[in-house]
DNA sequence: GTTGAGCGTT
């Protein structure tokens, strides 16, 4: 399951993000998503694990909590064919 | 700061 995390500060690097996934379960990959243009980060990334109960685990232990003083904002992603269900 | 990017072998 593809797992999005917005919401985050900017100081959140992939591994702090798959730190934070791995203690619910396996992540299988973590991606922060990174202007191309600016080379900053956009404040939001993608987390994807293998079991959707570890994942929706995770979501519901890590969604609206303070991260590195920021409000991190966790749910399964709903966009791009990376879901694990059709967009509409 | 709210739903990607990958640029060459993932």
């Amino acid at each position: 399951m593809t797992i999005y995390v917005g919401n985050i500060a900017y100081t959140m690097t992939i591994e702090d993000l798959k730190q934070l996934f791995l203690v619910y379960g396996n992540v299988t990959d973590v991606k922060i998503i990174v202007d191309k243009q600016t080379g900053k980060s956009k404040g939001y990334g993608f987390v994807e694990m293998e079991r959707d109960e570890e994942a929706e685990n995770a979501i519901r232990a890590l969604n609206d909590t303070q991260v590195n003083g920021r409000n991190v904002k966790v749910n399964n992603a709903h966009r791009k064919n990376t879901s694990a269900a059709p967009q509409e």
